[in-house]
DNA sequence: ACTTATCCGTTAAGCGCTTAATTACCCTAC
DNA sequence: GTAGGGTAATTAAGCGCTTAACGGATAAGT
């Protein structure tokens, strides 16, 4: 307890009157000491105040009782997007009361992402990673396999034998989609983000299958990068080119909210002659006026999900899919009837 | 380089017909190993992709190479706000390229926050801690002094003897009051975060102070807890109340624009009739209508500042008091002069 | 009464790396 | 020719913990 000591097993050892051994066993709960024993070990270890020393546990046993995320996002944007923090918020919960901590890396660019990854495996500082925002062709996808380090993918299961935590969004762009051509709404442009991201592309191709179900041939795709000034440049180009769209569907919150500053600026009233509707919700979406109607996805529960999941890929569980709950459309005051 | 297998120093050893005394001499450059054997036996590490093992390396010298960083806020508000991913951003700048990680936890409440720290130190896990959010007599400063671990405070100097990294945000809550003065403005009130804050209160002071001066009897703080529902209750109180102020200055940046929507739904017009200025500039702050006039505090400077006396602090260098750069105040399109 | 099984505990090796102590060898100096 | 002084290596101990392998004692089986 008093600073700068930490007692170690022999300490407890010694107080105990037994070997070394007979307090790991002990302490780690398994056969080969008898109850009292084990119970006047435990007792002494607490009022030590003991905790195991991880490197000497790593090292012994193999196992570093951490994992590991890298985003690897410019700190331009990742500031912005309250995703991230969420996610980290629902991967801390899975983890609060385990031994497992933590390791978290922000770089800007993919090499960076790529050397961490490799750096935590050479260490043995991880026992297994989170991957976020995969690509077409991942090169981490390659990376993991070749180094065996378990991994968990948070979106959809577009490698076979990958372990990940996907949510429907298909669904919910469908939803959405349907939402606003029950409102009247025929044209309709989704500003997506980068179409390097897989959840970009499989979003994408849901929206243009429902648009072609639901007979929209003015529904299009346009690209930016998450980032307030592309959606700004975009959506300006969008609403001033030819046929107008009458509603706008987004792929984050900042996206859409910089397009309302457009739309003001236009001179566009939202939501009578513009709908706009944003994905993730967040409070940027609910304290903006008017405020945003949204897709609401579980993040905090991909996070918990995904954390549960390496957890069990990491002691040898065989590499499942797991869906989470469905995302929701949240309508607020940015969707309406279009103008006649 | 192949999966699964980590190369060691024996590895190396035996490739190179030496010793692994030699090898890890020859790797940490000191002393004991001639030039021609010392590149001889990196080159060979590096052919076989080398990387010591972070718990092999901790055990034998007592260094974790990393350092930890909780966040006590509740998950609902941490998502929101930009402050700590920014933090993390300049964290990781300071980081980069070095041997040490950044530990992360989030909790939400006070004593699992303590229980983490005490955590990380007994496991040996973390070299130093971040502290961000000091309170009043924070139980934190004890522990840390307690067990000795290093930690570096991300605020004001308050503890005499405890290293930090600490911005002028009385200089800022001066100017922004002398600017709204200026305006015209006589009526201010600050909607603060919880007082328990060391950061509260310094800004709360020198507002008091500030106000004293420019002979603003009106002028008075009153308490949120930063989320977005506070403030609105807040707002709506203090702007519906008998003397009604002028401008409002947040403490944070939702708060702010919490207020925005509040105003709006009172009827007020943002800045002819009422002016409000943000903490902590962000892409909120500009992308609301009408965008919010900002302190701008550099926050990924001190992420980064802090990571450096830390690790120096860790390194056994005396602790410092380090002051960034200062705050500036970033007029946009929420400030203006008073209704006459 | 003797083997067998069971239970409790100790020993010691090993995880991968660092580092003080030691040895081996070659040079220079008196 | 031998003591003294470098330099370049090896040896081995140790960091704190886990865990096979082993041993001694007691209980049970025939």
């Amino acid at each position: 307890m008093v600073g700068g000591k930490r007692p170690t097993i022999s300490d407890i050892a010694k107080a105990a009157g037994v070997s070394t051994g007979a307090v790991s066993y002990a302490l780690n709960n398994r056969p080969g000491v008898s109850e009292p024993t084990r119970r006047r070990i435990m007792d002494i270890a607490d009022r030590l105040g003991w905790v195991p020393s991880s490197a000497a546990r790593s090292l012994s046993d193999g196992r570093a009782n951490a994992i590991g995320l890298v985003v690897d996002r410019p700190a331009r944007v990742i500031g912005v997007e309250p995703y991230f923090m969420q996610l980290i918020s629902g991967i801390q919960g899975a983890l609060a009361g385990g031994p497992t901590s933590l390791l978290l890396q922000v770089t800007d660019n993919s090499a960076a992402e790529l050397a961490a990854y490799r750096r935590w495996w050479g260490e043995r500082r991880v026992d297994g990673v989170l991957l976020v925002d995969l690509v077409q062709n991942d090169p981490r996808v390659e990376l993991v396999r070749e180094l065996r380090l378990p991994a968990v993918v948070l979106g959809e299961p577009v490698v076979p034998d990958l372990p990940c935590v996907w949510t429907d969004d298909e669904l919910a762009v469908t939803e959405v989609l349907e939402y606003l051509v029950a409102l009247g709404h025929r044209r309709i442009v989704r500003v997506a983000g980068p179409t390097k991201f897989v959840h970009t592309q499989t979003r994408s191709r849901a929206f243009t299958t429902a648009a072609a179900r639901l007979n929209l041939p003015d529904a299009r795709v346009v690209h930016a990068d998450y980032s307030d000034e592309a959606a700004a440049r975009v959506t300006r180009r969008v609403l001033t080119g030819g046929t107008a769209p009458t509603a706008l569907v987004f792929d984050n919150d900042v996206m859409a909210v910089s397009a309302l500053g457009v739309a003001h600026e236009l001179g566009l009233a939202v939501p009578d002659q513009l709908s706009l509707v944003a994905w993730d919700d967040s409070a940027l979406c609910r304290l903006v006026r008017p405020a945003l109607s949204a897709v609401r996805r579980p993040i905090a529960e991909r996070g918990a999900a995904a954390v549960r999941l390496l957890l069990d890929v990491i002691n040898g569980a065989p590499p499942e899919q797991v869906k989470t709950s469905d995302p929701e459309l949240v309508p607020r005051s940015s969707t309406a009837h279009p103008p006649a």
